[in-house]
Order: C-alpha cells, then structure tokens, then sequence
DNA sequence: GATTACATGTACCACGTGGTACATGCTAAT
DNA sequence: ATTAGCATGTACCACGTGGTACATGTAATC
C-alpha cells in the first residue's frame, strides 16, 4: 500500500517530465524513443506505466490545459484594470522567450485540430473558452473580445514565424488607441506591467 | 531534341500532379510512396525526375507561390473597390470548400516556417508581402494593412478548425464599421458598453 | 521461505520510410 | 546492326517507428 502511492506518485511526475519535454521540443509528435530518452527512462517503461502512446499524449495535454488554466485564471489581473493593460500584459506574456516552447506545443495541437483530431480540437474549445473568459473580465463586449482574440491568434502565428513581436504588439494597441473603451475608463494611459 | 522537349513537359505536368495531389492532401508530408500512388507514377520514378523528396517540395513551393501570386494580383479587384469590399470577397474565397486544401497546405508550410525551415519561412515572407501589395492599393494605411493581414490569419486559423467561417466574417466586417480609416478621424463614436 | 506482483533490461518484430542497384526495355542517332 | 541514353520495374537496404516476448530482478505478503 506504500509502494502503490510511491508507484502512482512517480507516474504522476512522469507525466510531468514528458509534458516538459514537449514544451522543450515544442511538439507532441516526438518518437517514444526519443521522449524516452529525454526523460530519462526506457522506452519499454514509458509504454509499460502508460500503455502506449495515444494515452501519453492524451495525458500530457490533459495535463497541459491544468496548467493552462491555472496561468490564465482572471485572478491574474486585478480588477478594474484597462482592457488594453491587460492584452498588452498577456501579450508580453506570450512572446516571452521562455514561453516559446509552450506556444509552438499550442500550435502544434491546433494543427492537429484543423487536421481533424477530435482531441485537439476539444483542447483548442477550452482554450477559446479560458481566453474568452479572462478577457470578458476587462471587456465585456462579446464580438470585440472575438476580434481581439483572432488577432491576437495571428499576431501569435507571425511572431512565431518571424521571431519578432513588434507587429503583434502594434496591432493589439492599435486596436484599443482607435475608439472608445467600455464605459470610458479614464485611466487609459497607465504604463502596462509585465507581471512576472 | 524533340523527345528532350517532351521529357521536359512530362516532369513538368507531373510536377504539377504532384502538387495537385499536396493541396488534395492539405499537406506536404505525404510519402513518397503515397505522393507516387496518387500521382499514377513509380516511386523509382519520382526521385528519378526530381532526383530526391527535398526537390520535390522545393519544386512544388516555387510552384505555389507562382499560383498564388497569380490568383492574389492586385488586377483581381476593380480599382476604386472599397476596402471592406476587398476584404470580404478574399474572405469568401478563402473559406470557400474547393479552397480548403491550399489553405491547409499554406498553413502546413507555416507550420515548417515557425518549426525553423528557411524555405518555408521565405513562403510565408513572400506570402506576406503578396498580401500588402494587394491590400496597400485599397487601403493604403500601412499600420491597419498589418492590422488586418494579422486579424485575418487569425480568423483562418480560427476557420480551419471550427469550419465555421462567421467569427471570421464578422471581425474583419467590424473592423471596418468601427473607425475612419488613416489619419484618425474624429468620427468615432460608436456605441458604448458599460461592464458589469 | 514460498508466493505474488510489479520493475526493468534485452532482444526482437512488422512496418513504413527515403533511396539505391541492377537489369531490361525502348527509341534514336551512328 | 550497333551503340548510346533515357525510362521503367523489381528487389533490396538501412533506419526509425510503436510495440511485444521473455527473462530476471526486487520487494511485500502469507
């Protein structure tokens, strides 16, 4: 009874060694062989703990999404902050060049969505849903949380690209500098902090 | 030499095939073996006439950029056209079905693009810049040609995987209803949302 | 101490991959 | 007719893939 917490303890953190992995490689698609060795066990361990390789990656994104939805809580941002603050602050956020790893993890599962994975798309819905959630929090105004996600979306696919995040961010303060915020928040020219 | 021209116009067509059979697949992965069987032709006979797979994807990218920078010329609109117009008539002719497997061979070579290969990377360069050309002439207000071009991806992305193309249509139509274009017009009073 | 259940290593397999060797055709210039 | 050069088919290869068989360890339970 001792050993069989131990035993699904070090599964557990198994699994979080291979969802590192992932986010190093930025890809789901590495070969047993190679997640093994990254991770530091046999091949025949990995499929022995989790029996094979649709249910290692099936747990790391379910893994992926806990911690997803931890980051991006609406608790991260105190009220009352600027709509624009906050797509900049997630924006610095983003681009941050230790994040890279899990934005192109990210992209690699959409691309499995618009390749028809059913999985893949349930991870990019409930990612949809985390980002819509947060943003209503500072922006409730529905289809201009949907145009700031799309382009926050590309803005994210051409930095990826090009490395750099400049365009990105010009676009989204563009898009707050044109017209008027929700209820005429006066506190419009707050310098955006890069909450660590 | 009239067997010489004829040979050339075969690897030529075939080239063609091939590529046809890439868009049919949405991808540029395919094997060489399903690539052959799709083509009519022998594998043997593939790396025969293009002398390797990395030859062939070369030849099929040059390929499609030709294609696409002859389908996206400025010449396809009437001057004069609206900017909105514009927009939403590429919008339509993105999501159409029958455009559904260059979109995803497009976004196929991206994802090479963003995973590190040169090539891919100057595709999407050129791409981008195939993109300005076109919108610079009906909207000549380079910062928002950026904004949209970004929005617009993001929309695809969006598109490909939901296969519900009105998220899309209704951000871009709204960023146009929403504000003057260059030069900051002071007509933008739009109705306004108090939060909760 | 015997039994039981899991842990782990070593070979191994079938299969798909890009690519090659070799042999045989076929057509055209000599 | 002979030669040269390309076209094409059939085997074949080395390698990486996910996964399995079997054997051996190792520790808890009776």
């Amino acid at each position: 009874m001792l050993m069989q917490r131990k035993r699904k303890a070090g599964r557990e953190e198994l699994l979080e060694r291979c969802l590192a992995t992932f986010v190093r490689a930025g890809a789901i698609d590495l070969s047993l062989d190679q997640l093994a060795n990254s991770v530091g066990i046999s091949k025949r361990m990995l499929i022995h703990y989790f029996g094979g390789r649709e249910n290692i990656e099936e747990r790391a994104m379910t893994l992926l999404e806990q911690r997803l939805r931890a980051q991006f809580a609406p608790e991260s941002f105190p009220p009352g902050t600027s709509p624009e603050a906050v797509v900049t602050a997630l924006w610095e956020r983003t681009t941050a060049p230790q994040a890279r790893g899990v934005l192109l993890l990210v992209m690699d599962l959409s691309r499995r969505a618009w390749n028809g994975s059913a999985r893949a798309k349930a991870f990019y819905a409930e990612q949809q849903r985390l980002w819509v959630r947060l943003l209503m929090k500072f922006l409730p105004d529905q289809p201009k949380v949907e145009e700031v996600l799309q382009l926050f979306q590309g803005a994210v696919l051409a930095y990826l690209i090009t490395g750099d995040p400049e365009p990105g961010r010009r676009s989204l303060a563009r898009m707050f500098s044109k017209q008027g915020t929700a209820g005429g928040s006066p506190t419009s020219r707050q310098r955006v902090r890069t909450r660590k």
